[in-house]
DNA sequence: TGTACATCAGTGAACGCGCGTTCACTGATGTAC
DNA sequence: TGTACATCAGTGAACGCGCGTTCACTGATGTAC
């Protein structure tokens, strides 16, 4: 067999990328090894050095997702400027969203847990990274007093899942025409400040 | 062989009930049209009678998860008693969610897209009959001048994002171990009682 | 009531297939001296 | 510079398996007369 694409180099990474264009083309659910492999141009014997099964695979590739998912977080808040608490929740919001929409293989596979090694260490450090971001900005948020009187905790489940679930409807295509028109991030902006107004106050003026 | 389970009378639901019971043991990624048949106690043929193939099953399931979603948001409705359209909101958002809570399996089921037909009409007719109630009732609110000044279109998306979000992430086990310990109607009826109050006006005393 | 026939639900054998994993191997690259 | 050896990445054949689908069939149930 005359394998093309994959010459020599980062064989993990080419890998991955062809990870993404699989599940992109045939879904996660239509997923093999071999497909994998064949898009990478190589043995379908190969990943079994860097990537011990198929589940080790799939868990890296996720991975990799809740890496990426922290550093488009860190650049939307970046991309803010100011150090305010509520643009910073806002810019989580419009982040976490932007990372699912330009990177729809990877957040359904970082949510596809019965087909993950979820005890994998990498796995797990890098989703508790992600997530730290969005917890510690509440918890900075309630510090300054600016959460009213809501229950803190209940503020940031909500939090999460308004933009786990805008993401989830844009990725799975089934919200309605007029919305799917719209730029999903200018959505995923208006949702996020919707929210943010709703349930902070005003900064002190301290 | 001897078949056990099933005996005689309504074989598609008792396939339907195996199609659960596989899915809350295994996942999803790993549900097998044979397993799903030693499960009902059948041959593994039986189920082309009445579903095509695997596809065809999943499909059916999934309706059958749209048809009982619609059931349990109105059975939350009609538990309120009164008529005012923010409550009707809020218990929409709660019925949203337990039913997610309660049938896990027909919710992961209804949003892999990727392994149904989604040209099938029954299952089409099944969600567009669930989705109608949350965007009429959005839109009822908005004819009551109840909205705000906000885009019912958003608000729209930002309510079924949030119950949506919440039910994936509850069934997920993502969550913390604090939140998780709470009662899940609990959680799901603070955060539904939060986004209405922050959404709507007080109702016109008219 | 009895007989003949049609319909239907479910069986189980057979099929071909692609899968994930294992493993002895090859050949290239790096290291020691 | 040259030789011997170790390490490593990736190969490809082989394995056994469970899968989804097809289909001729059986035997029970229902219907017509």
């Amino acid at each position: 067999m005359h394998y093309v694409r994959y010459r020599q180099g980062d064989l993990p990474n080419a890998l991955l990328e062809a990870v993404e264009a699989a599940v992109q083309v045939h879904g996660v659910s239509a997923l093999s090894l071999r497909d994998v492999t064949r898009r990478a141009g190589v043995s379908h014997g190969a990943p079994a050095h860097y990537f011990r099964n198929k589940a080790g695979l799939l868990t890296a590739f996720a991975a990799q997702g809740y890496q990426s998912l922290a550093r488009t977080v860190a650049d939307e808040i970046a991309s803010t400027g100011g150090d305010d608490g509520a643009d910073v929740l806002a810019a989580i919001g419009r982040g976490y969203v932007r990372f699912a929409v330009d990177h729809p293989a990877h957040f359904e596979v970082m949510f596809r847990l019965d087909a993950l090694d979820v005890d994998d260490q990498a796995f797990q450090a890098a989703s508790d990274l992600a997530y730290s971001l969005l917890t510690s900005t509440i918890e900075r948020c309630r510090a300054e007093g600016r959460l009213r009187d809501l229950d803190p905790e209940i503020v940031s489940v909500a939090a999460w899942s308004l933009v786990h679930g805008l993401a989830a409807l844009l990725i799975s295509g089934r919200l309605s025409d007029r919305i799917r028109e719209q730029d999903p991030n200018r959505l995923a902006a208006a949702v996020s400040k919707l929210f943010v107004e709703s349930v902070l106050d005003a900064p002190d003026p301290s």
